[in-house]
DNA sequence: CCATCTTTGTGCACGCGTTCACAAAGACAT
DNA sequence: ATGTCTTTGTGAACGCGTGCACAAAGATGG
């Protein structure tokens, strides 16, 4: 023990990789798939054939949680659930709010997927006058000029900011001022907050360039048994103006 | 070298380490915003505040697409927006089909920010005999049974699943069998895929959870200089039925 | 042409995460 | 009660990713 206290804030909590933490919710979900289907038991093999992952790795995942599970047997589902659950802190009431309700702020308001799991809608939250009032998923649209009494009042700790990007950094510096310690970044722009407070974003953009990059792999990988390129080979790269770059170079 | 060839088709490609690929977007987007004040030359030091990361990260990084940038000066910027553009294959264009035109289908379908990177949506296509021919995002659904037909006639090879959990697999199948080899998924699923198919996973649900774990802690530490715990201590966890679990226990 | 100063590119060490492999634990049959 | 058989929990090795720190490169000014 005491390998915490050096100034390491952030990355290992109460001995629990982050990693495990980010597998936790695929395993819920997986045991609450098993739970409907009333199956009492599941083995680390089985469970993590369901959750895409190595066995060794769920069972040492498990393993810092506490010895839940029985040699011989397996893990008791209904018991996971509960413990998974609590670890996770879905066993209380989370109010979230989602500022910007356009396209995407929108769907993510009629989303049922949210209270499922603990996560309440609290509030619906937009800059624009004109949806003021405005029922979305059946609820009011209130305008950001009420942002911090809304957050007071509900006792909101997470945000979910779904505006543009040039009003994220903005709305996210007024959600923490209001006291929201975790957000939810749909915005394509690196949020700074200070310390104490979480951010996660998710970038549809970014996902498909992945998915560009490994695509163009694969094509290029086909013909050539090695891979290096299809094209002209010897062309590694260069710094000369002319002849690589498409007339995009500067000067 | 010679570190490669041990049966690991999808880990490194082409050297380019995958947390590195992850963040050349990143990279992308900060030069970008760069180009359009017209910056011509940015340093690393600069570029990774930008992008949040830490600059020598950013240094090796760029050192994988090979010696771009001078010293004493920094990195062009239009140069390096060409590099990283091609390297992730965003100088081609990638026709995108998106499967399940509901709430967050039609969201993405709305969505500005795909075609600014070469990424076109193809067709939308959703299962729903009702919503054949419907217009979103000015352009007509298409039924689920063309499915195939229409992954052939535009050489599509990304595709978007935004159906809903239990028809992810399905559709799922029905794409790769098409000749889609890349997917990213918005259903709360695993999704098994042959080799050479790469699957990609944006989980709101997941997101969410990971936030309720950390400000659960930040609310437990608040109080106990230790934070293991606030309520009954010396109850670490246990097997026996009763006491411990509220009322889930099965038997 | 030389000196100085800025900034890159990278060698190196360290820590986290993953996976293998196996001993110990316990269920279950006899 | 004892043996067998299944499955957990984890020690240990390895590889990847990160960040420090610095030498080399090259621009810039005299
Ligand atoms: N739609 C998608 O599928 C999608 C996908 C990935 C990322 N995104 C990102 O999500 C964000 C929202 O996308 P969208 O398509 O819903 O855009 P949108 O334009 O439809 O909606 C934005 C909403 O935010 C509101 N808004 C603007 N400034 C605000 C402020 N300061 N405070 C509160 N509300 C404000 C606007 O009134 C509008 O209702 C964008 O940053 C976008 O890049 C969207
Ligand atoms: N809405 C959100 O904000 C949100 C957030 C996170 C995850 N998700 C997930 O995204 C998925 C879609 O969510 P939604 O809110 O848009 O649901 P939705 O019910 O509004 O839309 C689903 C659409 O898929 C279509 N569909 C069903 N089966 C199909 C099939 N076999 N082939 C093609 N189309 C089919 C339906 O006709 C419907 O139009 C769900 O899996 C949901 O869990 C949604």
């Amino acid at each position: 023990m005491a390998t915490g206290r050096t100034h390491r804030p952030a990355t290992r909590s109460r001995g629990i990789p982050e990693a495990t933490v980010a597998r936790l919710p695929l395993y819920l979900r997986a045991l609450t798939a098993l739970s409907e289907r009333s199956v009492p038991t599941v083995s680390s093999e089985e469970l993590a054939a369901a959750a895409g992952v190595n066995s060794a790795k769920l069972r040492k995942d498990f393993s810092y949680l506490g010895s839940y599970g029985t040699r011989g047997v397996g893990y008791d589902v209904e018991y996971l659930v509960y413990q998974i659950s609590r670890e996770l802190g879905l066993t209380q009431d989370w109010p979230v709010v989602i500022v910007g309700i356009g396209n995407l702020g929108a769907a993510l308001a009629n989303y049922g997927g949210f209270a499922s799991r603990g996560f309440r809608v609290a509030a619906l939250i937009d800059a624009d006058p004109a949806m003021a009032g405005k029922p979305v998923a059946g609820m009011p649209v209130q305008h950001t000029d009420d942002l911090e009494k809304i957050i007071t009042d509900n006792g909101v700790s997470i945000g979910v900011i779904a505006t543009p990007a040039g009003a994220a950094q903005q709305v996210c510096d007024r959600l923490v001022a209001a006291g929201v310690t975790s957000i939810l970044n749909f915005a394509p722009t690196v949020l700074s907050v200070p310390d104490g407070v979480d951010v996660r974003k998710v970038d549809l953009s970014i996902e498909l360039q992945i998915l560009a990059f490994h695509e163009q792999r694969k094509a290029g990988e086909e013909g050539s048994g090695d891979g290096t390129a299809a094209p002209a080979a010897a062309q590694e790269h260069r710094k000369g103006p002319d002849g690589d770059v498409p007339a995009v170079m500067p000067a």
